[in-house]
DNA sequence: GTGCAATAATTGCAATTGCAAGTTTAGCAT
DNA sequence: ATGCTAAACTTGCAATTGCAATTATTGCAC
């Protein structure tokens, strides 16, 4: 390895890390940000899809989430049980859920929104407009969205 | 909110989302390889630590690491049952510990960068040499570092 | 040099998580 | 229509984690 691609080797080996950093800096925030509204980290993201999907089955939000049944299951007990949504019947098949906020939970929605909106920007801040644009343009390219 | 900015919104919001699930992903792969090694995740980042650093405290695991003292004291815990690392007294302060690599500890060396590498350069593959370039270049501006 | 706040490290305990196994229902092949 | 595989969801249990309290030591103020 050349003294070129041995420091490029350097310079990537310390991605994932910034990686994990960045994505702990993130959860730390949201997490503080969402107990002040008695809500928890898995279940964030789970009243999200909710929201913005009303009528979703339990698959489904697993699905979009990437994440595997149980903890959509559980982060719905939860949910539930503080009032912020229900798990109704589906109305073809008996052994799918479909999941409806409440009213309390709909009622939700903007707090979060903003909650997204201020920790993102927050922890876009120190980049430039156009740097801003590059970077949530190579982020689904890596992820391959 | 023009519909410029809602926009912008909308991608921003996935901003957070995108990270924890690039993040997730490479924790990911990087779990199923040092299990082989019968590494845990947590004590990774402390071993490459070591290696680097011979004979660091805790307390400077801890900060160059940024995580609570505990999580160092167990996974030092695990790798030391393992025989790869030792604590020793430290010269001058007699509640401090001297971490040290043994020799099954060193041996390790390589393959840790081995997979480091093959973990980072996985996940980097979608992006062209500039693009790579150009987010290299903005993780360490978002952190701060 | 005495007392006191701070540092280094560990640990008990409760809460959270992940895995794998369980239950019920669907759908499909024959 | 029967049986068999797969899907949707749940849950018991063990492992991991995080918090807060504990021990031991240090350095500093007076």
């Amino acid at each position: 390895m050349n003294v070129r691609d041995e420091t490029r080797a350097i310079r990537e080996a310390s991605f994932g890390w910034r990686i994990q950093r960045l994505a702990r800096r993130m959860d730390e925030r949201m997490g503080t940000e969402l107990a002040k509204l008695g809500l928890s980290l898995p279940q964030f993201p789970v009243m999200m899809t909710v929201l913005e999907h009303e009528g979703v089955t339990q698959a489904e939000i697993a699905k979009r989430y990437h994440r595997p049944a149980y903890v959509i299951s559980r982060a719905l007990d939860g949910l539930q049980e503080q009032g912020l949504v229900e798990r109704r019947p589906h109305p073809t098949s008996r052994r799918a859920h479909e999941i409806h906020a409440t009213q309390a939970g709909a009622a939700l929605s903007p707090r979060l929104h903003a909650i997204v909106e201020e920790v993102n920007a927050e922890t876009l801040a120190p980049l430039s407009d156009a740097e801003r644009e590059a970077l949530l343009h190579l982020l689904p390219k890596l992820l391959g969205d």
